[in-house]
This record gives structure tokens, sequence and C-alpha cells, in this order.
DNA sequence: TCTGGGGTCCTAGGACCC
DNA sequence: TCTGGGGTCCTAGGACCC
């Protein structure tokens, strides 16, 4: 049997600030010290779309990720009129984030041997082998340092027993922050952030709690590991343990595809049923292009969806029983499926489009 | 305020099969 | 005449994450 099994797990999360806004300000020295906004576009006030990330600078004047860009722009002319400097508004460039991104965990891959990426921006790796917490937080000072020195960026690092704790500690000091949840120190850690800090409970479940008074992670403690799984069903069980600071979850260091898909909202909702086919045939397209680049020999399942004006939305999806992933089929099936939502069947009430999109699964 | 685009995972009902 | 039990697949919807 493996030593491991008695080797007490260091796991730490590493998560880049502001990390588009940060790149962009990093390669346009023009905007230095300015803040900045890295979303869709604005149109004076008028555009659709939301703010992926904002700098420090752009936080200040309210400006988050997920803010619609129409109220990031309007916050944005309210500083200007105070005597602000406004926000510079950016559209986002994945493929340079994307490159910095695995510059970044070729770095941390010089200090473990064992890394998760969890997102663009965020990853967790195993410093087990440290053995203890004093070492494991000098690699990731080491860590910062070199990935200020090399990509000109800052990040934030927590480091605990497990992934849970490992992910609310680089949260919180930010940015440029680095903390230590020592073992046994996990449930006094957790106790008093607010319920929204696991990662899992969003707002529905928030909404949910604080309407039994449940605001801090102490609250939530108090209901039996029963009463949460009949709240929250199987995830409930899972929650149970993990606001007691205990999570088992292995890294993985790399996860296969399990869909691919494509989405796009119109400028202007609309009822034009030659432009949304149009549309919504380029989608197929351009996903069947990336699917035929992939690994992947087959598909199974196609879905689309349908976002109507007052943001309702459907999806329908057919499984294929004879695989042949060639355009056509897809772009038959697809139609196929939006058809219904042009007449009464589908859209009594002659709602207009707001999204439509497509996704395929279920690959072999 | 009026809500992107890329994903993952879970639930629940119904069909179908043995 | 008044209807099992278990398993799997398909479909639709929804919560959540970055």
């Amino acid at each position: 049997m493996s030593c491991l099994l008695f080797m007490t797990r260091i796991i730490a999360h590493l998560d880049m600030d502001a990390f588009f806004a940060a790149v962009e300000e990093r390669d346009r020295p023009k905007y230095k010290g300015q803040p900045i906004v890295v979303g869709s576009d604005p149109m004076e006030g008028k555009g659709r779309g939301v703010v992926s990330t904002a700098n420090y600078k752009a936080r200040k004047y309210g400006i988050r990720s997920a803010t619609p860009i129409s109220r990031a722009w309007q916050m944005s002319e309210e500083a200007r009129k105070k005597g602000f400097p406004p926000a510079v508004f950016l559209l986002p460039n994945f493929l340079k984030y994307e490159k910095s991104s695995f510059e970044i965990s070729k770095i941390v891959h010089r200090f473990s041997p064992l890394v998760e990426p969890a997102s663009i921006d965020e990853m967790y790796f195993d410093l087990s082998s440290c053995v203890n917490y004093k070492k494991a937080g000098s690699i990731c000072k080491k860590i910062k340092s070199e990935i200020k020195k090399e990509e000109k960026l800052t990040c934030s690092i927590g480091i605990g027993s497990n992934k849970l704790i490992a992910k609310i500690a680089s949260d919180f000091k930010k940015p440029d922050g680095l903390t230590v949840v020592e073992k046994g120190k996990e449930e006094a850690f957790l106790e008093n952030f607010p319920i929204r800090k696991i990662p899992g409970i969003g707002p529905k479940t928030e909404e949910i709690l604080l309407r039994r008074q449940i605001k801090l992670v102490k609250d939530l403690k108090k209901l039996s590991k029963d009463e949460l799984k009949k709240m929250l069903g199987k995830w409930g069980d899972d929650l149970y343990f993990k606001i007691r600071g205990i999570d088992d979850s292995p890294i993985v260091e790399k996860y296969e595809i399990k869909s691919m898909g494509e989405q796009e909202t119109f400028s202007k909702d609309t009822l034009d049923s030659r432009f949304i086919t149009g549309r919504m045939v380029n989608l197929s397209e351009s996903v069947f292009e990336r699917f035929k680049k992939s690994e992947f020999k087959n598909f199974k399942t196609i879905t689309i969806t349908v976002r109507f004006e007052g943001f309702e939305t459907k999806n329908r999806s057919r499984t294929l029983t004879k695989l042949s992933p060639d355009l056509k089929t897809i772009q038959f099936e697809v139609l196929r499926l939006l058809a219904p939502f042009f007449d009464k069947r589908e859209n009594p009430k002659r709602k207009f489009f707001r999204l439509i999109g497509i996704r395929i699964e279920r690959f072999e």
C-alpha cells in the first residue's frame, strides 16, 4: 500500500487577478493606470452583453464581472461627470489570454507535477511533497514572483488541505494575495463566510437559504444532513461535508470535452425567419468545423436553444440513430428542430427571438 | 441595471425492455 | 381487472461556474 494514503494532501489554488483586464493593461501601455473594462461592445450605452473583467480602478465605479455592458457604460459616464477618468472599453482577445494562461501553467509545472486547469485564469496544483505548509507557502511565493517577472501579471493563491479550502482561500486576499489555511483550521476558517462563498451556492440556493435566515456558513451547519438533502437533493449531501471543510475531490490533469456549441444574441430581437435560419446555418457550420478538428469521430445528440424576448429560453434536442456526422445532417436536424418555433405550435404569441444556439454532445 | 458565451452537472418524467 | 420492479435511454429544464 502506498504511503500516499497517509501523507496529508497540500493543495493550492491559483487565481489570476482581473485577468483579461490585466493582460490588456500590460500590452497597451497607453491605458496603464486607467479603469479598464473588457467585455462586449457598449455601443454608447445601447450594447447588449456583459462585462467579462473590470480592473480594480473600474471596480471603484461599481463595474464588475457580469455587469450588463450598458449599465457599465452609464457608471463610467457618471464617474466622468464627477471628474474621474472614463473607463476604457475593450473587446476580449481570447487567443492572447489563452497563450498567457498556458505560459502561467508552465511556470506552475516547474514546482508541481500535478496541475489541473480549472478555467482560463485558474488552476489547482498539488504541493503534498512539500510535507508542511510553511514550505508550500514559500513555493507559492516563488511561483507568484516568477509569474510577475515573466508574464508581468499578479495572481492570488490559496493553500489548504483540499481543493475547496484552497479555492476559498485564494479569494480571501485579492489582489496579489497568499492565504494559507493549515490542517485542522478549516472549519474555523469557513464559519464566518457568507454562504455564497461556497462554490455551488449560487443566487437561487442563496435565496432559498436566506429565506430561512441562513446567512453564514455557521448558520448552515445547524441543518442536519437529511434536512440539507431534502432541500437541495444530492448536492445537499456534498454540501454537508463541504461546509465542514471536508472535500476529497482529486486533482484531475486533463478531462475530456463533453459538448461543443455556439450561441448568438442578436443586437435587436427579431422575428425575421430568413435571418434567423441563416444565422443558425452559420452557427452549425462553425460548430461542425470545430468538431472536424477534434479527436472525435461521432456525436449523437444535437440541441438547439431559442431565447425569446423576456429571456424565456427553450431547448429542443434530438439523438441521432444513424451516426453520420456531416454538415448536411446537422443542418437538416437543426432546421427541423427550429421550424416549429416559427408557427403557433411553439410560439403562439409571436414572441421575438433574442438568441439562438446549437450544441452537439455524446461524442465517440 | 436588463441580463454574453463557453461550458458542466443534476433532476424528473416517460418510453421501453426484461 | 386494476395493474411489479429494476435499469437505461431520451428529452426538457434549470442551477451554476468563469
